[in-house]
DNA sequence: TGGGGTTAT
DNA sequence: ATAACCC
């Protein structure tokens, strides 16, 4: 089934067809045991070093020569012709330069025209189903198994290409068309190939696609192929697919900490975690992160595609080697707040909460931050809509509030990195729950998430001070 | 390690 | 408010 794909859809040649004459290989009957939730279809969708991506579009001088992208003294991330010459994500800028003598870099701190376009990106995958979750600026996951019901239900049988599959299939495992759950999966793969198509043709970006029956399988099997093909997993590939990681860390959902304390208990394999005892994981990690965790080592994830809708915070940050006194921390914020009201203005939402962070400098030690947050005062949230310069006064007051909250100023300090987030967004004009507002303000009424985060504020109330 | 994001506790 | 996770 696999093959070398030139570029996106395409449907493969002289695959696979009805097996009778003019008769489906399945009956419609058999779809899915008891109409349970049980099997569904995902997609992710990983956009090809997207950063790098959108540079090439901004300035087309820039295709064909390796190119990275900057953020402070790193290339966080490059193109392929970069990454042939020995350049990688993350790379300090002298080590890229150093193998790289011809590295082409562009600074990427300003994520405006990223932040954008994976937008726009989420936004056409939405076009396919509303069912999209985005996993940072470059990943989306897409929840495609009522689109297949739909076109099963559609699917004549005197189409040859009806039931071909259209990308890699991982492991190059035969497709049972007797098995409606390879017939499914296959309709799955079809819709990533027209997702790529899309992308490539509105966008101009290319991307990876991966398709199985859940989140977890669904974003390992995509980076399989890598870059700008699809590949699709059929259930019996599956524990082929979790064994093929080398290490625990390389699971999604154990990051560093949880890595650490698995270690630590000798567990490094995935087949360490799916032989341990569930009763010591339980006791050592606490009885959530070790149910799901030993689950995810068996490639099962029943986590559901959760729309990601608008953003549920803004947020501005700057890192810098040294900011020691009150002016100076001053000034850095009021720049990152200018550039968050720009946002908050487009966005045509109001933010409620806002919060202040900082990182402090510590010499050897893992970096954490801290923060304060209060609500943002009535009288400022009003003036938000319009022209930004009112309310950066008062603004910049309460931020140096929450600063002067967590930083003794009459003491020397050290700080590294400041952040501004605005969170807690509400549509408009906060209506009321009963009140005719209410019903006539659609986010609130139907697909609110707004208001969520309400009942757990426990936030500092810059007015009693 | 940048400059973002999310959810759980 | 922090800690964990994701990119």
């Amino acid at each position: 089934m696999e093959r070398a794909e030139a570029w996106a859809a395409g449907s493969s040649p002289g695959a696979l067809g009805p097996e009778g004459p003019g008769g489906l290989p399945w009956s419609h009957d058999q779809v899915v045991p008891a109409g349970s939730s049980s099997s569904r279809v995902i997609v992710h969708v990983d956009l090809d070093c997207f950063y790098a991506q959108v540079e090439m579009i901004s300035n087309p001088e820039l295709k064909g020569k390796p190119l990275g992208v900057q953020q402070k003294y790193l290339v966080v991330t490059c193109n392929y012709e970069a990454r042939e010459l020995g350049v990688k994500k993350l790379m300090n800028v002298r080590d890229a330069k150093e193998k790289c003598p011809q590295l082409v870099l562009v600074n990427g701190e300003d994520l405006t025209r990223y932040r954008e376009m994976s937008y726009k990106v989420t936004e056409l995958l939405e076009e396919f189903s509303p069912v999209v979750e985005r996993l940072g600026f470059d990943e989306n996951f897409v929840d495609l198994t009522e689109m297949v019901e739909k076109r099963l239900e559609q699917l004549q049988s005197d189409e040859p290409s009806a039931l071909t599959v259209s990308g890699h299939v991982y492991g190059n495992q035969p497709i049972n068309l007797h098995d409606i759950l390879h017939i499914r999966l296959l309709i799955g793969s079809q819709i990533a190939a027209e997702m790529r198509e899309a992308m490539y043709n509105q966008l101009g970006l290319t991307g990876c696609a991966g398709v199985a029956s859940n989140k977890l399988l669904a974003k390992l099997v995509s980076g399989i192929f890598k870059p700008n093909q699809q590949t699709l997993l059929l259930p019996e590939s599956s524990q082929d697919l979790i064994h093929s990681l080398n290490h625990i860390k390389e699971m999604p959902g154990i990051g560093y900490k949880t890595t650490k304390r698995l270690e630590a208990l000798g567990i490094s394999s995935v087949r360490d975690l799916q032989t341990f005892s569930s009763k010591i994981l339980e006791r050592e990690l606490g009885i959530s992160v070790a149910q799901r965790i030993q689950k995810l080592s068996f490639g099962e994830d029943n986590s559901p595609v959760t729309p990601s809708g608008p953003p549920q915070s803004f947020s501005e940050e700057d890192s810098f080697k040294k900011c020691s006194s009150e002016v100076e921390a001053k000034n850095k914020i009021e720049e990152l707040l200018a550039s968050l009201l720009n946002r908050v203005c487009q966005d045509g939402r109001k933010p409620h909460t806002i919060r202040l962070i900082i990182r402090r400098y510590s010499s050897e030690k893992h970096y954490s931050r801290e923060s304060r947050q209060c609500p943002i005062p009535s009288h400022i949230i009003q003036k938000l809509g319009i022209g930004n310069y009112d309310v950066m006064t008062p603004m910049v007051d309460v931020l140096m509030k929450l600063f002067r909250n967590m930083v003794n100023v009459k003491m020397p300090f050290h700080l590294t990195l400041l952040s501004v987030c605005f969170c807690n967004l509400k549509a408009l004009n906060t209506a009321k729950k009963g009140t005719i507002d209410y019903y006539l303000t659609p986010s609130l009424s139907t697909t609110s998430r707004s208001g969520k985060h309400s009942f757990k504020m426990k936030d500092t109330h810059m007015e009693d001070f």
